[in-house]
DNA sequence: GAAGTTTATAGAACGTGTTCTAATTCGGGC
DNA sequence: GCCCGAATTAGAACACGTTCTATAAACTTC
């Protein structure tokens, strides 16, 4: 449609901004909507205070994020990939998949925990993204299986492998889900996860 | 809050509907909402246009089910009621709960693609709602799950059958949402179902 | 460094979920 | 039949995501 797609996109995946004022303001947005979503979850990240915040234009918000939904999931990105450069900082202890697996999703689990709302927003962003969001989802479930695979060894994973990651991620999520709508306490998703992961790597 | 707070919950759960006329309504209702759905899906379910559908003013549409997000989720128990009804007049075949899972699954997920628009519009409901459709979410949940503990045998389910259950709805709702947003293929749906199934069961 | 193009800005405008208001109708007790 | 409180109605009003418009600033290219 606009003539500029292309380049749009190239903005939405954060790679190729050509200025670095543009980089500058692509940062001070996502950090405007991880604050924002820190302090009131989903509900209280509003286009209009996310630009104010990162001190933008209404339509530059748009230009760089086609929707709030674009810009929840790949700030949700943002935070895999500094809670995954965390993991890889430090040696996973456990001697079987099993037990390494565990300790992963126990870690982020907690993470995620520590900041409910920041949470809640990214999560009720990512299962409620439509097609268009398609290459920010895929990007997310991508980082998320390859946490696991990681974390069940350190050779190139099997298919095997891969599917039970996903199916972890998907159990994982779930469960997320539950938690930040209060259907699910804290100890209910410790259980249900190392319940999942003995079912599936034991 | 409001003084008529217990009064709208009843209303909500479809029972205690004072009068025929009342439940009338809220039959005009869920049809509307599922016929729209079923046309365009979640962005094709508008207020307004429920409340024309079902001849009803949008305040009395509001009494019956407090969001959208209510009446989507509470029209996709009585479909999963429906589904569920049929599912017991047919005798599931297979020799193992592997099998009989695995045929049920592919029932459901058959009949729901039938209809792309209705699950997208009830899928994407489901995984939005907040935490004050947590009722509505867990009797949906709890369909889901007792749909799978039947299958797998007659008698009450354990524990573990209760967990496995639970895996197996988390696994299904994510590839629904995964092909709704056209990230999966009919395809992969199927066989990561059935990927996950063997590893749970076999 | 001027002309032309792309990007950013301020703010109005629009659509749809939700809430509110005032008037009307309905159903049950006298 | 009449009265009362609850339910329903039509429609205005409001909130927030999104789009659009007009203008200004920032860049490219020559």
């Amino acid at each position: 449609m606009s003539p500029s797609k292309s380049r749009t996109d190239a903005l939405m995946a954060g790679e190729e901004l050509s200025s670095a004022a543009q980089r500058e303001r692509r940062k001070r947005i996502v950090d405007a909507t991880i604050a924002l979503a820190s302090k009131g979850g989903f509900d209280a990240v509003q286009m209009r205070a996310v630009a104010d915040r990162a001190d933008v234009a209404l339509g530059t918000l748009y230009r760089y994020f086609p929707s709030k939904v674009h810009l929840l999931v790949s700030s949700l990105a943002v935070e895999l990939e500094r809670a995954q450069e965390k993991m890889d900082r430090t040696t996973v202890p456990g001697d079987s998949a099993y037990e390494r697996v565990l300790f992963v999703l126990g870690r982020i689990t907690r993470g995620l925990q520590r900041n409910p709302h920041l949470t809640e927003a990214m999560t009720r962003a990512f299962t409620f993204a439509d097609a268009s969001a398609g290459a920010e989802v895929d990007r997310v479930a991508w980082l998320m299986e390859s946490m696991f695979t990681r974390a069940m060894s350190d050779e190139e994973p099997t298919d095997e492998q891969k599917a039970i990651a996903r199916v972890i991620g998907d159990v994982w999520l779930s469960n997320l889900v539950a938690w930040v709508t209060r259907r699910a306490t804290a100890t209910d998703v410790a259980n249900r996860l190392e319940l999942t992961v003995r079912l599936l790597l034991k």
